[in-house]
DNA sequence: AACTTTTATGTAATCGATTACACGAAAGTA
DNA sequence: TACTTTCGTGTAATCGATTACATAAAAGTT
């Protein structure tokens, strides 16, 4: 039914050329007025929409801008995706997602294939297994489409991220548990390779240091970012000589298992045993014992990306802006590790 | 840097046409082998990449889909969209993600705005207050644009949909509170111009029906999906001449307040009270008093609204195909509502 | 009046790929 | 030999918008 309507079709009706359309529709001053007038008004009684097809081919500019995450249905990165959204949609631009389920194989193409899209820009969380993908990201500066991290992020020059402060996190969160009085706490951690895992061990380690506490690569276990992991871990943990009084972890779904597991074995917490968890999942609040958490405030993140994009993506100049921007964590204290009011 | 190569560079480098070197590339069979392989092999050195915006705007198609859902975080939709994406990756198509946040304003707008970047496809999840955005919907139709709609759907001709039985969710929710022994089951509903409401709704009436039971509208109440209003619909059964001994919900999060509520004034779960839940959010099981709650399989959900709009893609025909696929829903039954076996 | 400047619009190239049509050369047929 | 097919490639239009350059008309200047 509905024809596409051009401005080919607007000219013809009015008689004049195309060029003069276009014009009218971008509001270009040599345009006199009656003749603007006319035509927005045409277009509008014809039902004219810009094809935005033929606008990115001849701008070379999509309007589209890719994002890339481990998975999206994690509560943190959807959380991200909606802030990223949310900023940028008024800009006009839209968010194509990608997911490499920790595969850097899937990484390096869902990079390729955005640059073959010809995305704006790219904002992606790397994944946790050790990656080759220098090429993947180096071509897609080369391209010079603003490349920017959030959360987790590599060490690549020209390339912008958006962090929170993980060593300010795990040191909060460990100092928290001291406060708490816990004497001998152990460490869940995730693939150190990544900095948010080894901040967040740099953190605890330091925290332990700054108070006294001496620091055992014993009570470090590093594990997965799952309930299963940390009831692992605490088996592990529950069989050492002396066995700790808490848990800081880097993840919640582990914190949960290790709750699982300790309540299983008639631990009671937080009375002889703390537990904090990272990330504040919906969850942690939810829990009839909450589980203490860093929260990451991933909506800020996510806006927070968006407006670095944004600043990034119209200075054509080959000038590399190189921004870093740490947000600060906040520690919420829950039932989990709250020994002096219940 | 890199410059961007197109065929003509091709076709000038080997001295042939940019006509032959783009048949060369698409295989067609009027090509001399020996030439293909030529072209292939200097488009391989040159580093080509096909340029998919030229590609789309001469063929119409962008290969984007537009995916609309009220909110990206939350664990139903992320999961939805994942299974989108992962069911149409592989084709060739990039996800582009667009909220409601529940407003049909907004609504109405990424229905234009998707149309506007001419996406192959729309699958979305309408909003739940009752709009008005007929116009929008039969827009995107007259673009001859695959519409599906997945979990909340609206009855328009011509529009696919991929949903789940929720009228029977609602009733081997309610039945299995019956068989728990619950003598007195209320209901927490939604908006019920939404069909997967109002579904609910009637398996829960019909359950009882079918039991021996009586329905009585005092023990339905009409709440949002939030802790918050579970908490205050419990403030309003207790109320009642004859409160009820158990819920049945069509939301977790409502669920999870009433037994907050109900622990808050020492009502035991679920001896003196069971509660059932819907969409079977991850918190629900990891509960320490854990929530049954009827699952959705939202992955499933996605791949399916994926498939459909493949086999409907395809068809340039006139032949509206509308297609509606019912997905069988599955309960967990897990503590707060297990009187049987704890 | 003659010349310059300004204003408004037209002409045509461009973005990069696809494809209907045309055409010369080679191969097949009678 | 003369005529028909087939094969492989070139020519040029097309998708829809933008824009540098050209140009005619109007306005301003001396």
């Amino acid at each position: 039914m509905s024809e596409k309507i051009t401005i080919y079709d607007i000219a013809k009706k009015l008689n004049i050329t195309a060029a003069t359309v276009s014009r009218a529709l971008n509001n270009n001053p040599k345009i006199k007025e009656s003749t603007r007038e006319l035509v927005i008004k045409t277009a509008e009684s014809m039902n004219y929409k810009q094809n935005k097809l033929a606008l990115a081919l001849k701008s070379g500019r999509s309007n589209n801008i890719g994002v890339i995450v481990p998975r999206i249905d994690s509560n943190f990165f959807a959380s991200v995706i909606r802030g990223i959204e949310e900023e940028l949609q008024p800009h006009g631009y839209q968010v194509i997602i990608c997911q490499t389920h920790e595969d850097p194989k899937r990484e390096n193409e869902n990079l390729y294939t955005l640059i073959d899209a010809q995305v704006d820009g790219i904002l992606m969380s790397v994944t946790d297994v050790t990656p080759d993908n220098d090429k993947a990201f180096h071509n897609v500066l080369e391209k010079n489409v603003p490349l920017i991290f959030f959360d987790r992020s590599r060490h690549i020059e020209g390339v912008s991220s958006v962090t929170i402060n993980d060593f300010k996190g795990g040191y909060i969160a460990t100092k928290h548990l001291i406060n708490e009085g816990c004497r001998c706490i152990a460490h869940l951690s995730g693939d150190q390779s990544l900095d948010i895992f080894k901040n967040r061990f740099l953190g605890y380690k330091q925290a332990l240091l700054d108070n006294g506490m001496t620091f055992n690569e014993k009570y470090v276990i590093r594990s997965k970012s799952s309930v299963e992991a940390g009831k692992e871990a605490v088996d592990i943990l529950l069989q050492l000589d002396t066995p700790p009084d808490a848990i800081f972890s880097s993840s919640d779904f582990a914190a949960l298992g290790a709750i699982q597991e300790l309540k299983e074995r008639n631990i009671s917490i937080p009375k002889q045993f703390c537990v904090a968890g990272f990330s504040n999942e919906p969850f942690t609040k939810f829990m009839e014992l909450s589980i203490t958490s860093v929260d990451q405030s991933p909506l800020e993140m996510g806006k927070m990306s968006a407006r670095v994009f944004l600043e990034q993506v119209d200075k054509t100049d080959t000038i590399k802006i190189e921004k870093k921007v740490v947000l600060a964590p906040e520690l919420h204290i829950r039932k989990s590790s709250s020994r002096t009011k219940t």
